[in-house]
DNA sequence: GCCTGTGAAGCTATTCACAGCT
DNA sequence: AGCTGTGAATAGCTTCACAGGC
């Protein structure tokens, strides 16, 4: 028997993405100025402790009184995560998925921009989808590489994913999110990312039926 | 300065539905019988040592001279993760999202079935969906009560994320499996996945920007 | 020689707990 | 009284390294 699921275990980065998102809704929707630890906390499924020790390392602004300023952190954590220029994102595959992203970038894509999008089906090309034009697959590693794209998404069916990323890489992505359910063979100097659906629901299942 | 991305830490079901997926594909379409631990540890983004812990859980059955022998490998798997019955599964958001979900488990579903999807658009009900039936939310809370229905997959727009899991929480699901960005407040009874394609992306772009 | 199974060591990440401040 | 920042302690996860087997 497994021992009852910690939470996801996620790194930092991953973390403060969260408190960035949940940072930002509190502030525009609602008006907030200032937070607590306990507060930011129970908001993004986390610790008092472990956020004080996740917003030390983009440097702690608290104050005993009210706690976090908000819009200090978040400028703080934008300091730490983000580049100055936005990051070039490339997308493969539009069907659902890839679809389903766009949607998610139209909404919040603070320091990313999707250049191209990429599909094998001829008639998806020439249209744009949320605003991102769709390209024949044969133009994607020189787009890549003339658009210094850094970040691409692979959201194309698991037998296609592993040509996708090859061409993704020669064209020069440092990044890939893959949303394919297998396991991409890339470069030691390519970060990969995978985020299978499939894996997240069997693990749901898993600790539901537990 | 973020001290270098970390093998995501995923713990052993997270792996092991991977294995399952990796060892299905490979003997169905190469038919593989047999296999060593630093094969399967490539193929998963994952090393031997962690591989033969791993499947000491389930109840390692190596031999030095073969390896694994896949078919007794999946059943040991099936047998440590999967209940009798397949699990029942509800879906609410019928977008982009809920449709990928649904094509991904049209191809693998093992030990899964999804009972009933619900969508506020009034034009999608009484469609299917990859055959399966879409019921207006007003439904839902009675629909999971009745046929017992154990996950729910959370694929609709952040604003109505609360309500709807508030829904299935009162029908009775064990588990939530969450793909909108917003961290939500459930009991404690049940089990909360999150899987926001945003973090994953914002993640990325960091280790590929860093 | 090369593999599995596994105790022991080594790391990382998380939580505790408290000094210092308001 | 209640909060932050943080050293120290703990818990959890991963890798090492080697005995035992073919």
């Amino acid at each position: 028997m497994v021992k009852g699921q910690k939470r996801p275990a996620g790194c930092i980065v991953e973390r403060l993405s969260i408190y960035r998102s949940v940072l930002s809704r509190l502030m525009d929707n609602k008006g907030r100025t200032h937070i607590y630890s306990h507060e930011l906390g129970a908001l993004s499924g986390s610790t008092s402790a472990q956020v004080r020790r996740d917003l030390m390392v983009v440097g702690g602004y608290g104050t005993a009184a009210h706690g976090y300023e908000i819009q200090l952190l978040l400028e703080a954590i934008k300091k730490y995560m983000d580049k100055p220029e936005p990051a070039k994102i490339a997308l493969a595959g539009v069907g659902n998925l890839g679809r389903a992203i766009l949607t998610y970038l139209a909404g919040d894509a603070t320091n990313m921009k999707v250049i191209a999008a990429f599909d094998k089906d001829g008639r998806k090309n020439r249209r744009t989808f949320e605003g991102v034009q769709c390209y024949p697959v044969e133009k994607m590693e020189e787009i890549i590489r003339n658009e210094n794209i850094d970040v691409g998404i692979i959201a194309v069916p698991a037998e296609a994913a592993q040509d996708i990323a090859n061409i993704m890489v020669k064209g020069g992505v440092k990044g890939l999110l893959c949303l394919a359910p297998i396991f991409l063979d890339v470069p030691e100097n390519v970060h990969l990312e995978v985020a299978d659906l499939g894996i997240f629901l069997r693990k749901t299942v898993f600790f539901a039926t537990h």
